[in-house]
Order: structure tokens, then C-alpha cells, then sequence
DNA sequence: AAATAAAATTAGATGAATCTAAAAATTTTA
DNA sequence: TAAAATTTTTAGATTCATCTAATTTTATTT
């Protein structure tokens, strides 16, 4: 494994989720959106991964990542959720308060750290928002899982994963009482807007919005 | 506290060592020997510190930590310590593993990963090395500590730290079986070249040369 | 105290990683 | 399909951290 600069560590993570683990190629325009940063310097980025072959690049005609900058990226990806799990089972940490320092500790190069880190939480297969951890190979078992939004009426489900970290969603997910694990049946859904009517473990009637529901994910 | 760089840290702390703790001025050279870099590089970085008042800096003549610098260089050796208490105790790492990978730990920016850190590690005051582990503020106290070279024949001692934590040093201490809280009596010094035969545990006689007698530290 | 040696600083470059502004290529639309 | 709009790239700066080579200051020696 090359070694990597975290500006570049970055970059490669965010071409491989914008791609969707590399299925499609990913705009200039969208990288630096995704990474709060200008379309220049991502150009500047791009080339730079492009002469490492970490990404495969055709100017004016986006990136694909390549088949070594997806492992870099995978093997990234696997530190953060590794200390994602390790803050919050070990250290009690919030699943919204993980994101941030995970983004930090994901730079540190130790392959025996990582190893160990990774006996110590026991091997764990998923991360605190759901997510799959890939093996130092890469590969990972994605969990089967529907947006609730897309889940028929009477229809049960357990959450598996959230689609996204955002503090402010996770928080209101734990003001309504949905996690991780939770039974979800659908109650009822509103054509006009979206929301949904859902049973949670069997007792609790809530109310939530399109944006909600999309970001919840279950399985059967 | 200001939010410093990875390099801001790193000359902050080797100033912070150099001085003993900012009690003597250090020198250019000194510090760019301690950091393996160019007396040129800290001239630049000592210019940059000082303009942020972390140290007090005069030109040619050698520089003291302030007491913001001082602030901040505890706060970094503070969780540099945590975090090797965490790889030896947790992860199961030798003691002379664990440097490298806290000098890249130690950088971690989020106080609250810090406090939860010391939390989960039952507030150690003492790293694997011996070495005294600064609290939120700052402070903390050292035992008091004699180099083995200093001790004289027939006085015992406990084994309490380690002036220096050289993976090669460290590991024939493992080899001939010095660790700390081993129990050490000095059976006979060699004038000539500082040698020194001991009984470590009351059972096992050693010989060891000067240089590791003035690295093994000893209370009574 | 003048000459020499050593230590420290400045001058000028370099390489990341970023930016703004301008230019070029591509896509959309009329 | 030509004009307009959008996207992307280049050109040129800037900041950080580093370097080498040259210069300046301080310390040491004769």
C-alpha cells in the first residue's frame, strides 16, 4: 500500500462514495462540493491522484477510482468505523458525536494498531451508524436494507442503518426513540408529503417526516 | 488554547524537553538535532512560536517556552502519555512499540476525547515508561527518581521509569529482565567503565553497562 | 584583541495544498 | 446548429514547512 498524504487519504474517500464504491464516474464539480473545497483544487487533486493511478482521469471527462485507489480508500473507510465503534462502545461516546474525531483518527498509519484495535472491539461487522466495516481486504457484507420511505403499509422491519451521520438527524433520532435495532411497522402513509405514520417496538406511535423516512433503513 | 499545527506541537514539545520542563534556555542546534531537521527550519519555526508568544525568543540567543507554551506542550505530551497507557493496557502492545504511534495519536484535536480517554483508562498517572502524566491543567507530580548508575552498593531500589524509550533499549530490558516495579539491589560497581552487577528480584544477578545503568530509574 | 571556529540567521527555492480570476471545453437551449 | 450557460481547467498567488547556500553574529583561541 502506497502511503498516502490526508489530503489525498480525502479525496480518494470522497470519489469513492460520490461513485458509489466506484460503479459510476464522479464529477470535479461534485468532489468539491462533497469536500467543501473549489472545483481548482480538486483539478489540482485529480491530477495528482491520476499520476499515482489511484484514479483513472480524462480531463473535462470526470474520474473513475482505480481498482489500488479503491483499496486505499476501503482500508481508510475501515479505520474510521473502527474508531467509530470504538468511541461509542468503548468510550461512551453519542453515535452523533463520532463522525468528527473518526475523520482524524482514520489518518493514522499503523497497520498493527489497526489489527489490534480490531481484536479488542471483537471483530465487529458493523459500524455505530449501521454501516459495514470492510477486513483488511477490503471486502465487507452489506446488510440488505429499504429506505422506510419505500416500505408498504403493515409491513414490518428492523433499522439497520441511517443514510447519513448529520448530528442534528442522529440527535432527533434519539429524541423519537428510533435506533439501531428498533422494530418498525407502517401505520399509514401521506401522499402529499411524504411522511408516514410508523409503530415502533410495538408501542410507540410516531409521526415523521419524508426526510426521516428516507434516512432510515430497514430490513425484513 | 490555541489550535496549533502538527509542526507547532512538535517544536513546542521538543523546546518543552529540551529545557527541562522551561527551566533553561535551549538552543537552535539542540532542537533541530532533537527533531532531525536543519537549524535553519527552527530558526523559521522559533519565529512563528514566538510571534504567537509561545516562546520568547531572541535572535541568536537560544530560546525559553512562555507559559502559554508551556500550557500547550503539556496538553500534547498529556495525551501522547494517555494514549500509550491505551495501547499497552487495551491493545496489548509492548512498551517499546507504543512511541511512534502515539507521536501520531497525540495530535488528535477534541478535548472530549481526551477527558473520555483518561476516564476509560481509570485516570493513570504514570505511562509505560514511568513517565508522569500532566492532568487537564497541567499538572503533575514525578516521583523522585535516581538513575541506577547513581545508586550505591548493597542500597536497593524499585525499578520506576525509563529515561528514554528506544525500542532497542527497551527491548533488552525486556530480555535481561528489567521492567518497571522490578525490585533491585547494587551488588558491585566497575570503577573503570561504570558497569555494575545487580540482583534484580532478590533472584536474578545481572550485569549491565553503564549506559543502562543511567537509563533505568529507581526510587527506595 | 585579532583571527579563527562555531552557531544562528537570512535569502532564495521547492513542494504541498489551497485560493481567485481568466480561459477553455462541454453541455444545454433556443 | 449557433449562442448561451455551465463545468472544468489553467495561470498565477499564497501559506506552511522544509531545504541549501551564503551571510552575520557570537564564542573560542592563540
Amino acid at each position: 500500500m502506497i502511503k498516502l498524504s490526508f489530503a489525498e487519504e480525502n479525496y480518494l474517500k470522497a470519489v469513492y462514495h460520490l461513485s458509489d464504491a466506484g460503479e459510476h464516474d464522479v464529477s470535479t464539480n461534485a468532489i468539491a462540493e462533497e469536500m467543501s473545497t473549489k472545483a481548482a483544487s480538486v483539478s489540482d487533486m485529480l491530477r495528482r491522484l491520476s499520476s499515482k493511478e489511484l484514479v483513472i482521469y480524462k480531463k473535462y471527462q470526470g474520474v473513475k477510482i482505480s481498482e489500488s485507489g479503491k483499496k486505499s480508500a476501503l482500508q481508510v473507510i475501515r479505520k474510521h468505523r473502527l474508531w467509530e465503534v470504538f468511541l461509542v462502545e468503548k468510550l461512551k461516546f453519542n453515535w452523533d458525536q463520532v463522525h468528527e474525531i473518526a475523520e482524524q483518527l482514520e489518518h493514522i498509519k499503523s497497520p498493527l494498531l489497526i489489527q489490534r484495535l480490531d481484536e479488542f472491539l471483537g471483530h465487529p461487522k458493523f459500524d455505530p451508524h449501521g454501516d459495514p466495516i470492510p477486513d483488511e481486504n477490503g471486502l465487507f457484507k452489506e446488510k440488505p436494507q429499504t429506505p422506510l420511505s419505500e416500505v408498504d403499509i403493515n409491513e414490518t422491519g428492523i433499522v439497520v442503518a441511517v443514510k447519513d451521520a448529520n448530528p442534528l438527524f442522529l440527535q432527533h433520532l434519539d429524541k423519537i426513540g428510533i435506533y439501531l435495532g428498533a422494530k418498525t411497522k407502517i401505520i399509514d402513509k401521506v401522499q402529499f408529503d411524504g411522511s408516514m405514520e410508523i409503530l415502533v417496538d410495538s408501542k410507540n406511535k410516531l409521526f415523521i417526516s419524508k426526510e426521516i423516512a428516507q434516512n432510515v433503513l430497514v430490513t425484513n
